[in-house]
DNA sequence: CGTAGACCTTT
DNA sequence: AAGGTCTAC
């Protein structure tokens, strides 16, 4: 076992763990709550194609990390991989000073939390997020940690507690089965994961690709980072549909522009933003989607145009103002507050001024006004 | 094409 | 009721 220890000079402001790691991005990150430290295994790809046991601990200064491995690896590589694990680079409070509340005074004085998207491995996000359907965190964490305690294999064998790696597609075919998934408590979900497993294998063979991270890093270079087209391919997997894929595209394919839409992100469009749906813009959705097979069939065209909204509202980094929010909307819940409460705000596009079509042009994601030049 | 229900299990 | 998806009208 090789070990590397450091960390970085980084503030609560910027980064806070627990709500990083414990508030439905992650699933498998583990508190020790007397010692403060969190545990999880990584695939530190492309350092190498296995898992690691990975610690994590921050005061109010720093963020430490220790790394067991079972490889030899460089210290600076490892530490640039967590770098860009918590993509640090991203400067999350000039981004809501500068893009976000010019244009939306929700943030105004609020406290982002320390609230950050975690950049993650594809395969065990698009997993991850088959299980969070109709779910609730504790129970996907606990599903989570059995795919791996299950179906993984064993890191170390020398220590307290056992370490294991989320299981490959193979790995999951080979193990697993809707029965034993099923007697684990997965309900109609492990369908979902076996029939995706499988789907995957196959679709890896066809090119030639054995590692699922780099089948991934595949389709996302045949689609030229196309969103659309990426979000199609996802939903060609079972018990994928809108949400899922806009969550993987987020974290998995580190989309920051993209606003994965559920209930509670839902409410708060019509809640707190007016949000109302045109025949207009719906029509124009139905036109721009009528040649795509698996978005048409399963997209919620309501749904999307708030998607949509909020992509032109928040700009290249929706999707952390929109994790930011959802934060704040299941922290402090407001679901009992009358909807009749009628919030100072107006309808944020006038049917005339909005034009769906703009706002599914593609943003430039190699835009770097709200990059740190070093942390 | 949009809408209602079912779907597993746990809180 | 839980951070949805699928199927049948």
């Amino acid at each position: 076992m090789n070990e590397y220890r450091g960390f970085f000079n980084i503030c609560r402001r910027s980064l806070q763990l627990e709500n990083v790691l414990q508030t439905g991005q992650a699933f498998r990150w583990v508190l020790d709550s007397e010692s403060g430290w969190y545990t999880n295994t990584l695939k530190l790809y492309p350092l190498t194609p296995e898992f690691q046991i990975i610690r994590l601990k921050q005061n109010d200064s720093k963020l430490e990390y220790h790394l067991e491995s079972s490889i030899k690896l460089e210290s600076r590589e490892i530490h640039n991989w967590i770098k860009q694990y918590f993509r640090m680079e991203v400067d999350v409070e000039k981004l809501c000073e500068e893009q976000w509340l010019p244009n939306d005074s929700t943030f105004k004085g609020k406290n982002l939390r320390g609230v950050r998207v975690l950049q993650q491995e594809p395969w065990e996000t698009l997993i991850s997020f088959i299980c969070s359907s109709n779910n609730n965190i504790p129970r996907i964490s606990q599903m989570c940690q059995k795919l791996s305690s299950h179906y993984g294999n064993l890191l170390n064998k020398h220590e307290f507690s056992n370490y294991y790696s989320f299981p490959t597609s193979e790995e999951l075919c080979d193990r697993a089965s809707v029965e034993s998934l099923r007697s684990l408590g997965f309900g109609y979900r492990a369908r979902y994961i076996i029939e995706t497993a499988k789907l995957l294998v196959q679709q890896k063979k066809i090119v030639g690709i054995i590692n699922d991270t780099e089948y991934f890093q595949y389709i996302s270079n045949l689609y030229k980072n196309d969103y659309l087209q990426i979000r199609e391919h996802l939903m060609g997997y079972s018990g994928v549909g809108p949400k899922v894929a806009d969550c993987v595209c987020l974290m998995g394919f580190h989309m920051d522009d993209i606003v994965p839409i559920d209930v509670h992100i839902g409410r708060v469009a019509k809640r707190d933003y007016k949000f109302v749906a045109s025949k207009k813009e719906l029509a124009i959705l139905r036109d721009t989607y009528s040649t795509m097979k698996l978005t048409k069939k399963k997209i919620n065209y309501e749904l999307e145009l708030i998607r949509l909204m909020f992509k032109e509202l928040w700009g290249p980094y929706a999707g952390w103002a929109e994790g930011i929010l959802f934060f704040r909307e299941i922290s402090t819940p407001t679901t009992l507050a009358p909807i009749s409460k009628e919030s100072k705000k107006k309808r944020l596009f006038a049917d005339t001024l909005y034009d769906p079509k703009n706002a599914l042009k593609e943003p430039n994601r190699r835009q770097n006004k709200y990059i740190k030049t070093e942390v």
